[in-house]
Parts: C-alpha cells; sequence; structure tokens
DNA sequence: CTTCCACAGGAATAACAGGCAC
DNA sequence: GTGCCTGTTATTCCTGTGGAAG
C-alpha cells in the first residue's frame, strides 16, 4: 500500500506549501531588499508547533535562491544548538567556512571574528531561537551588514522574555510573521495531498477518514502526518489494503507518543532518566513530584547519579523545553509534567 | 512571633574531551 | 607523546526563601 513513505516521513518539505500564501507573501516581501542586493531587516516568525513556519521558511529562502545566485542560507535550529558557541559553529558549517579542522579549541569570540570576516550575503535562520541561551550573539549577528537575520519561535514572549534591552531595542519594529494553527479543511487538504503521493492506488483512505485524523490533531499537521503515517502502517501490517477508522483509532496516542518521542531523543541520559521518573510518578499518583521524591528515585535509578545541583540545573532544562513544569520557589517546590492537552 | 530546614540557584572551581602546537 | 587552548558538564560551597513546627 505505501508506495512512497518518504512523504510521510516529519522532515519532508513538499514543493508546493498549501494554505501558507499569505504568509509566504508576507516572508518574501520582508526579504525583498536582497533582490536589491540590499540587507533586510530582521524578520521575527511566530506560531505554535506544526503549523509550517520552519517548512515554509526553508521554501521560501529556496525559491530566492533560484534567483539571487549569490545569496547563502544558514539554518540552525537552537534546540540542538542551544549555546551561543554551538549556534555559531554551526552558521559557519553552513557557509562552508568551518574551521579548517572540525569542532573546538577555537575560542567563541574568534567564531565571530570569523563571521565578521564573511564577505558575502547570508540569511541566518535561528529556528526555536527561545531554546538559544546566550541571546547576546544575536545582537553580534545584528551588527554584521552582511546578514539579515530571521528569529522563529512559539510565543514571541519567550523571545523578548530574555533577552536584554539593547537586543530589544535593536529588534524592536521589525516585522513579525504570524503563522496560525491550520482549519479543519486546510489540514484534510494537506492530508489528501501527502496521501495521494504517498499511496498506490487504489487509494486506501477517504478523506472522511481524512478529516478525522485532522480533527485529532487541532491544527498540527505535523501530528496530523504523524497520524496518517502510523494508521497506514497499523492497516499494512494486518495485511489490509484499506485504512479504517479503528486503525485510526489506535494511531492517534501512537501518533502523539512519536511526536513526543523526537523531543525526547534530544534529551542527555541523566535528563531523560528525569523526565521518565516525573511521568510515571504523575501518572501514577496524578500530581506533581516533591523534591527529595524526585532526588531519591534518580539516584537509585541512575547508575552512575550526578549531584543535585546539577539534577536541578537539568530539570531547570526540561522546564525550558517545556517539558516538565515547575511550580513553587522554595519548599513548596514541585516538579510536574506539561500538560500536552488531550483536546 | 521565632526557629528550623528542605529547597533553590549563584559563583568559583575542577574534571573532562577534543584540537592544536611542539 | 606533553602541554595548552577551548567549551561543556559536574562538584563544592554558599546565601536566600518560604512553609511549617514550636
Amino acid at each position: 500500500m505505501l508506495q512512497n513513505a518518504r512523504v510521510l516521513r516529519p522532515e519532508f518539505v513538499p514543493q508546493e506549501l498549501q494554505h501558507r500564501d499569505h504568509e509566504h507573501t508576507a516572508l518574501t516581501e520582508a526579504l525583498n531588499p536582497l533582490t536589491r542586493g540590499e540587507r533586510a531587516d530582521p524578520v521575527i516568525i511566530t506560531g505554535p508547533t506544526g503549523v509550517g513556519k520552519t517548512h515554509l521558511t526553508k521554501f521560501t529562502l529556496e525559491r530566492l535562491q533560484e534567483t539571487e545566485l549569490g545569496l547563502e542560507t544558514a539554518l540552525v535550529n537552537c534546540w540542538q544548538n542551544y549555546s551561543g558557541y554551538r549556534a555559531l559553529f554551526r552558521i559557519l558549517e553552513n557557509l562552508g567556512r568551518t574551521l579548517d579542522v572540525h569542532r573546538q579549541s577555537t575560542p567563541q569570540d574568534e567564531l565571530i571574528e570569523r563571521l565578521r570576516d564573511y564577505d558575502g550575503t547570508c540569511v541566518i535562520v535561528l529556528d526555536e531561537v527561545d531554546q538559544l541561551e546566550d541571546k547576546g550573539i544575536i545582537y553580534d549577528l545584528r551588527r554584521m551588514p552582511q546578514f539579515t537575520i530571521v528569529l522563529i519561535t512559539n510565543r514571541e514572549e519567550d523571545l523578548f522574555g530574555s533577552i536584554d534591552d539593547r537586543l530589544q531595542s535593536r529588534l524592536h519594529g521589525t516585522r513579525t510573521i504570524h503563522f496560525e494553527p491550520y482549519g479543519l479543511s486546510e489540514l484534510t487538504a494537506i492530508l489528501r495531498s501527502r496521501a495521494d503521493a504517498a499511496f498506490s492506488h487504489p487509494d486506501p483512505i477517504s478523506t472522511k477518514l481524512l478529516e478525522e485524523i485532522a480533527d485529532a490533531a487541532a491544527g498540527d499537521a505535523r501530528v496530523a502526518i504523524t497520524v496518517l503515517r502510523e494508521a497506514a502502517k497499523n492497516a499494512d501490517r494486518a495485511g489490509r489494503e484499506q485504512i479504517t477508522s479503528a486503525d485510526i483509532a489506535d494511531a492517534i496516542p501512537e501518533g502523539r507518543q512519536a511526536v513526543r518521542d523526537q523531543n525526547l531523543e534530544a534529551l542527555k541520559p541523566t535528563q531523560r532518566t528525569l523526565y521518565k521518573i516525573i511521568e510515571e510518578y504523575v501518572s501514577e499518583h496524578g500530581k506533581p513530584m516533591q523534591p527529595s521524591h524526585l532526588y531519591a528515585e534518580y539516584e537509585e535509578r541512575a547508575d552512575d547519579p550526578v549531584g543535585n545541583r546539577q539534577v536541578r540545573r537539568h530539570l531547570n532544562k526540561l522546564d525550558h523545553y517545556e517539558l516538565v513544569t515547575i511550580k513553587g520557589s522554595s519548599r513548596d517546590r514541585r516538579y510536574g509534567l506539561t500538560s500536552h492537552d488531550e483536546h
């Protein structure tokens, strides 16, 4: 049944982006000075997960590069590259200006120097920029005229809440492009075209069933496509040529889980252990966890446990990733799970 | 009200890993 | 190889906070 499974994978970027014409136009317009060889003002892109922020940015830049031959781009995911150093390193890597060899032993200042010496024209995209620890590098990049900056974040407050005033004033008044979640019919249409590309004929899924998926995904295309993929696998395993409503019902939790697992993959072992402990505790007791219990449980489970100061640092990190919630500032501290609203 | 103490998080510092020069 | 950079992770020591018990 699956003829082209590639198009259902999360990293797949379709040739045409649907239902984002307005945003595409806005971004293209904002970047328009580049077609005159000038640097464009920074752009901030906001909106919840799975609404096509990253895809649209990639797509728009690729189109732009078709006409602007000298234009280079560097897209950095700050989730994976959260230190200023790593982000800068990735940018240089994208530009092919990687230090003579791979990695380290070069101070951050020198990475900045190398970027300053760069003499082309480049659009730097900082994806998930709220995860970037050292926001100061945005300021440094902003001062280099070769670079046009695009910042992608879920909520603008998350970004402005953690940057200092001089950067804030530098970014103030920049254009913001906001993405709304997909509507039911939009998401259904997206699923339709992905399904058409992915499956062999005869078509194994009706549009009505796609609508069920779209409804369950609540505007998040990544969840929707993952659910579709899992449902197809379910049907395939059962040796059927048609996807049924039951396949979809089974695939909804699986799909959500798969999306969440993708996030957990990026965690360090200590962080994953801590997350699992909290997850188990909360699902068993239905209430957030007390620090002493958490520390004790962690020390029991980890084969080489880390000190509790460091545990606290990791917990803050998990909070920053919005996987864990922290309440209370002292003895009232409790660690809970971020509710991924079940809709 | 005061005292206690579990807990947070800042600062300094060390241990480690990779790259580079010798 | 040895030493010397670097960023990163962890430890140690410390002060401050706020709920709870006396």
